[in-house]
DNA sequence: TGTACATCAGTGAACGCGCGTTCACTGATGTAC
DNA sequence: TGTACATCAGTGAACGCGCGTTCACTGATGTAC
């Protein structure tokens, strides 16, 4: 089973094991016991101590590692051409949802949830990547005269609206029909969004 | 203290108290105790059986009420001239969230936590106040030949962009400065919802 | 108005349970020589 | 290579605590006559 490495390495995949059992659970990370981790993890409850000091400081280092699929999200998008930007978008993130459910139920549950340091680190790593996409926003040609806070704006709209898309695409069951009607919504909302850009005039006076 | 009343009115006010107390708590429906509860009305737990069935039952209560300030929200709406539409809307909008903040935060938490059938009940309230507000749009003379399914989708954008706003609001510290800021971003991703919907043609071949 | 009985919101003792955390320990792995 | 010692991830017993739920109860309020 878990025969193999150095005793560092052993650690290791245990500290692991321990973050994939608190991601992996369909509580949340407060009503989430500690002795109920480490028993799917196969250990005894004093062992955690050996990894962390509290589940909530567990929870605030999942949240980078739940972190990690929307940031490929953003990189995956940066290198689509402009042409079919909007489907392919909805593409990569009805994927990225696919892939990494656990990741984005994790986010969206901890984001309003109990434990106030996992949202503050969630809220920060938003505002993050809000400020990432900002700055991709701004290479693009017709919004090369915006000033930085309306691209900011801009971008948190994005962000927010993804959000939306997530939640729908984690709430809809399997049926094909009812997956094919939230991703043509999707694609709508951020057309409207875009054509919303396009049409942007900074305040007039 | 609760002197008057028949014996109907006083169990009607101590069932408000619990109501009351789960919804001022700042500790999720999952993670807060029949105890507590019971303990901030001022009686014994074993009362709390003569009112509900259990902290789920008065959960799903709870939204009904929860969401009174956002139909609120939208019926003020309405009533706005369309001008000033959108200073309008956000002025209602961090009106409602300073007068119902524990409402807000009730809705936002267990939108995504941990009570299924309260999760439920929030979703098809926000269905239900997604398909109002198409409605609404649906009289505006710009919007007039628009059909059912585009409308319900700019709809909920807009309810999902008040939702990411409300969530701002109640992160936001108290300093005028960042209130500000963030009733500007607010305004401003609204106004670029609107230019969008003004752009909006039904689906090209 | 007065009396006898019914209702029922709230009481208080008791229960078994899973929890987080402490502590001294074990024995395999790692290191120094 | 072999020996002596140090490290440390995981063990297992024990603790006190708050929990949800049961049950028989009390006594004020309500109703029938």
């Amino acid at each position: 089973m878990d025969a193999g490495g150095t005793r560092q390495e052993r650690k290791q995949r245990t500290r692991q094991a321990l973050l994939d059992a608190a991601l992996g659970a369909q509580q949340s990370l407060a009503s989430l016991s500690l002795r109920e981790v480490t028993r799917e993890v196969g250990i005894v409850p004093t062992a955690f101590y050996r990894h962390f000091a509290s589940m909530d400081e567990l929870g605030v280092e999942l949240v980078e590692e739940a972190m990690r699929p929307l940031r490929a999200m953003l990189r995956d998008a940066r290198k689509r051409p402009a042409g079919d930007a909007i489907r392919g978008s909805v593409d990569i993130l009805v994927n990225q949802v696919g892939k990494h459910a656990p990741h984005f139920r994790f986010l969206l549950r901890e984001r309003h949830g109990d434990v106030p340091s996992v949202r503050r680190a969630i809220a920060a790593e938003l505002r993050l990547l809000g400020s990432e996409l900002a700055v991709d926003l701004g290479r693009f040609p017709g919004l090369a005269d915006w000033s930085a806070e309306d691209l900011r704006m801009g971008a948190d709209l994005m962000v927010g609206a993804m959000m939306s898309i997530v939640t729908a695409l984690l709430e809809v069951g399997e049926h094909p029909d009812d997956r094919a009607q939230v991703v043509s919504v999707a694609e709508g909302q951020l057309r409207l969004i875009v054509l919303g850009m396009a049409a942007w005039r900074s305040l007039p006076a």
